[in-house]
DNA sequence: CGATTGACCAAATTGTTATTTTGGTCAGTC
DNA sequence: GACTGACCAAAATAACAATTTGGTCAATCG
């Protein structure tokens, strides 16, 4: 449990002149954090032993213990780069000027083209359903609320602005992305997997149309 | 796999006059039939043994295979007077007179008094979530399959008639159960269990009405 | 005589022990 | 002093023994 590296992984000092980092000086976390990322994405969190991302990285073992304290920060780490990604990605996608439903279609348009960021997820997913990892059920749910609490808030700000109907904001981005993974899990051997743009053009009426005429 | 109970299953000889059922005469295939819905609603596929359906049934173990030819046939047996009796509730509620949306209600409504009826249905779930018993899973889609297609007639039905707007009825069905099984699954720490009253609510806003403003 | 039963058996499951793999360390190297 | 890889305890896996379970059928019963 107690090791040296209780604050192994707030590691700050990057001394040598910050600016200097042009050539050479082989960043050594950055090789590390980016050899897990590709090691857990492939092979999941069990299928992906230190010594595996220690030559992915090709670093020696020990090194990966200077940046991290243990596998489980590590994995911490990577999930909470996905987390930041999809945030990033939202972020820069949203428009206040645009109306919720537009802005809700296009950051899904956006997310939707980075299947290799869902890599992960998917991976992740597929282990849980095989074999139960339970490092891995954590991680993706942290992912879930990320995304519920983030859907949520603009959920509410729409509905307080009156932009959709009055909802409780949890529930609906709950289901937003219950909707989202129905419509684009292909482990689903009940419907056939969908394109891009049928994935689009159903989350809308699904969700923001629904079924009824006007 | 072969055995002398080929047509174990399909014993429709019921001599002594079939009136006289009054008293005595215990009916064995009954009691058995009976005894396994029990059973596997309460211990599961895994968890139950032939031997236990036998003393519970008050049965000799060997007169099961009288009526089925092994234990996956027994469980089939259960798991289509599940989509029997489904159906059933369904189809006393279907009131052809009415717009689909308030038959979609109704019967949403009915369907989620039946507790103890899905207690079959979530104690499977719960076993192919824990240990992932390929029976329980198979006999879990075979319901989800017949449900999905029996929602989908009548939304293609609707869809015909302009009740609703076009749309594929396959998916359709599809996402309907998902919704459905988001806002019933206890299993969920994402959000509280809701009550009966807010699921309907709920699912009218989510699935028939849309969140957009009209 | 046919319906019913429970001792019986092969096969699958579970419990146990031996072997290997893996997360994590740290003395030594560069 | 950043970095490494042989090293170790603990966890995972494989190999094997003991138990349980699905399925059978000769004997029994009504």
């Amino acid at each position: 449990m107690v090791s040296r590296n209780d604050n192994a992984s707030r590691t700050k000092k990057r001394r040598s002149n910050a600016i200097a980092q042009e050539r050479k000086a082989p960043d050594r976390r950055k090789q590390v954090t980016e050899a897990a990322a590709r090691s857990f994405a492939t092979f999941g969190y069990k299928g992906t032993t230190m010594d595996q991302v220690a030559k992915l990285a090709k670093v020696g073992k020990g090194t990966i213990y200077t940046f991290y304290a243990n596998k489980e920060e590590l994995f911490n780490e990577i999930m909470t780069g996905l987390i930041r990604d999809l945030r990033e990605v939202a972020e820069e996608t949203l428009d206040p000027s645009l109306p919720f439903a537009d802005n809700l279609m296009n950051v899904l348009h956006r997310v939707l083209d980075y299947r290799d960021r869902h890599a992960l997820a998917v991976k992740l997913s597929q282990e849980v359903r095989d074999i139960g990892t339970p490092e891995a059920k954590e991680g993706l749910e942290t992912v879930e609320r990320a995304i519920i609490g983030y859907i949520a808030r603009h959920v509410k700000e729409a509905a307080d602005k009156g932009e959709i109907r009055p909802c409780p904001p949890e529930l609906t981005a709950y289901m937003m992305l219950k909707m989202y993974l129905a419509l684009t899990a292909e482990g689903n051997h009940l419907h056939e997997p969908l394109g891009r743009d049928e994935v689009l053009r159903h989350f809308r009426v699904y969700c923001i149309e629904g079924l009824a005429v006007r």
